[in-house]
Formats: structure tokens, C-alpha cells, sequence
DNA sequence: ACGCAGATGTTTACGTTGTCAAGATTATTT
DNA sequence: AAATAATCTTGACAACGTAAACATCTGCGT
């Protein structure tokens, strides 16, 4: 009685972790943080609602596990920018950033998810590991702009923050429709665009 | 039969709406966005669970109305900060971008809700209005500063995006426990170290 | 090859949440 | 004063996250 067009799958998956971030990082950019359900990443993965839990502790491990790929991505990002820029200090530093907000635009759940949300368990060790790895090439990039170890005096790791502060929070208003005004502007030259914007908190 | 300290409220409330308001307002600060419940500010304002029903459409419908007394305040905040500053341009807009930081510190449930959240209803009029109002005094500001109107060119509209995106950032990133290593520099002289960062997007 | 412990998945159940409908109580209008 | 509307309560429901009990498969030691 068997149909035979259905998929016999076996009882176990085989690698459900696996698929059940990609089901959650689908569900997440589809539904939004704060409608991401488990139940329907289960549903997502073809499982029972209840399968995730041997894999995930629960909800708050699965978005945390989430959050810790979007760190990766995010350094990822940046670095794909690097490599695509000219090898002066100043032209690597806003690649950074260019990198950083192109990751916002092109993921703004995970986005939200990694730096908006209560919902990750704060002081996950993979997760912070992730973070601070971002956050490593920003330093490396302020560094060689400045030629000294930012992170050693006070004006230097305001350079950090400035530069931090200013992509993070034009990501954030971008992904949150804030400032429309600047649309146009963006939708004509994306790149130069950044670019202006980022070099105002470039390290002199 | 009825306990004597046990205070006999009357069936109706009088002002049930702005006492849900309160209490959402209590309830979003304690809690967070994320566990947010209806059923608590319902408890706290000492009404049943189906109440505000009739006072607010759902849920979102009350979180967007927290939001605009979130902007509303938002503005007063960067006006309080206007008030006691020198009165040169330069002063008035370092003014408020610290102003915007202190309500988001002292804010920081609210805050992420206007900014970070989907869940209230993006295109709400008297939302939007609150909003329009606070970026108008950022405008303003620019305007000051520059000496013309600075959304009519391209690069005062770059001015207006760099001075919030800073801004934005930094208070995001402060209230997410992000660079934890300016904390001690923030302890030691708050308005100052504001003061450093904000100046490095003020217009020339 | 065998058997069994553990890992992996399902089913069932429970408490919590937001929403709705129906009824009770008070305000307001006619 | 009677009717109507506004306000609040109660009870119900489906969806959700989680836990317990059960089913099925894997892999390991013998």
C-alpha cells in the first residue's frame, strides 16, 4: 500500500544537524527572528517536532549554533572584499567595511540574529570564538592604517569603535528601511557610495 | 466575605489604555523584546488576560504604541542634551548624537523594539511621525553645521547618514555588550569619550 | 554472526501564549 | 427610564516549546 512515488526515507537521516541549520537559517531569513519557529524548522527538515531535540538543547542552542555560522560568514565576507581591493592599508580597512555591510544587506535576519537578538545564549564559547575572530580583522586592518597596535592606546581603539560603530550602525539602518533618503543614492553606486561614508572614520 | 485590604476596583478601569502602556513599558524593560507577553502586562496592570483586547488591536499593535513614546522620548532626549550644551553648531550637534546615546543606555529594551524589531508595525502613521521628528533634529543640526540644507545634495545627505550611522552604531553596540574594551574608557569620562567619537563624522 | 547499549526519531502529553466569542457589568445616549 | 455602546471577564482554541515514553536503527564487543 506503499505509494511509489513517495521517498522512502530511512528512519534516520543520516546528518540532521546539518540539515536541520540549513532548514533554520531558511526559516530564520523567510520568517524573521522573532517568527522563527522550531516546530517549523522540523517541518522544514521533514521530521517530527520533536527530532531537534537531539540535536539541539533547545531553541536558544539552534539560533546560537545559527548566530556562530553568521560570524563566520560575516568574517568571510570582509575577507572576499580584501581580496578584491588594492593592498594599501586604507583601501583594506574600507574593504572591511564594505564587506561587513554587504553581509547585513544580503543576510538581515541573520544579521539581526547575530548582534539584535536576546535570544542566542550570550557566552557561548563557538560563538564568541566567531565574534572575536570578525572583530580580529577589523583590529588587523585599523592596525596597518595606523601602523601601531590600536588596541594600546585610548585614541587607537576609538579608531576601532568609530569604524565599527559607523558600519555597524549604517548596516543596521539599511536593514531596517531607515534612512529611505539614501537609496537612491546607494542604488546608483553601491560601492563608491560605502566607500564615502567609510572613509570619514578611516584613522588618519 | 471580601478580604478589607483588598482594594475593590471598580468593573472598569477609567484609563485602562495609558495603564497598559505602563505596564508594556515595565514588562518590555524587564523582560526584553523577546519574552514579551501580553498575558503579563495584562497581569501587571491587574486586568484579565483579554483586556487590552480593547484597547489594542493585538500585540504588535500595543508594541507599536510603545515605540512612538519611544521616539517621542527619543527626541526629548537629544533636546535635554541640546539645552545644556555651548550653543556653537558643532556643540549643538555633538549634543544631541550623545543625547542619542543616553536614551538608548538607559533605554536599551526600547531602543532595540523601534530599531531592531519587526514585530511593530512598520508604517504605522503616528510611529512614523514620532520618528520623522527625531531625525529632523538631526537634520537641523547637520543644517547648523553645514550651512545649507543638507538633504538637497548629495554630500550633505552623506553627512546626515554618517553622523546617525555613528551614532546608531555605537549605541547599538554598547547596549549589545559588543566592544567591551571601551567600557573602562566610556566609565571613566562618558561625555567625553561621546564627545571623541561624534566629532569624527561632524561635518567640515 | 550475534546481541545489546546507545543514538536517533516518533508519538503523546502538558503548560503557556495570543486571539476570539459569549456573557457580565458599567457608561452613555436617546 | 430604556436602549445602546463601551468595557471587562470567562472560557475556549490552535500553535508553540519541552519532556517522557516508546520505536527503530547503528555500531560495537564478543
Amino acid at each position: 500500500m506503499t505509494k511509489p512515488n513517495e521517498e522512502k526515507r530511512p528512519y534516520h537521516h543520516g546528518d540532521l544537524r546539518a540539515a536541520l541549520l540549513s532548514a533554520a537559517e531558511e526559516e530564520l531569513a523567510e520568517k524573521g527572528v522573532e517568527a522563527f519557529t522550531l516546530r517549523g524548522v522540523a517541518k522544514r527538515a521533514g521530521v517530527s517536532h520533536a527530532a531537534p531535540a537531539h540535536h539541539f538543547r533547545n531553541v536558544e542552542a539552534m539560533l546560537t549554533a545559527l548566530a556562530a555560522i553568521g560570524f563566520r560568514r560575516l568574517t568571510a565576507a570582509m575577507r572576499a572584499r580584501h581580496a578584491e581591493a588594492a593592498k594599501t592599508p586604507r583601501d583594506q580597512f574600507i574593504a572591511s567595511g564594505v564587506g561587513y555591510v554587504d553581509f547585513a544587506l544580503a543576510n538581515p535576519a541573520l544579521f539581526r540574529l547575530m548582534f539584535s537578538s536576546q535570544r542566542p545564549e550570550h557566552g557561548n564559547a563557538d560563538m564568541a570564538d566567531a565574534g572575536a575572530e570578525a572583530f580580529e580583522v577589523l583590529v588587523d586592518d585599523v592596525a596597518a592604517v595606523r601602523g601601531d597596535d590600536p588596541m594600546a592606546s585610548r585614541d587607537g581603539r576609538f579608531d576601532v569603535t568609530a569604524a565599527w560603530s559607523l558600519a555597524h550602525g549604517l548596516a543596521n539602518l539599511l536593514i531596517a528601511n531607515g534612512p529611505g533618503f539614501i537609496a537612491a543614492d546607494l542604488a546608483r553606486d553601491r560601492d563608491g557610495s560605502l566607500r564615502d561614508l567609510i572613509e570619514r572614520v578611516t584613522p588618519r
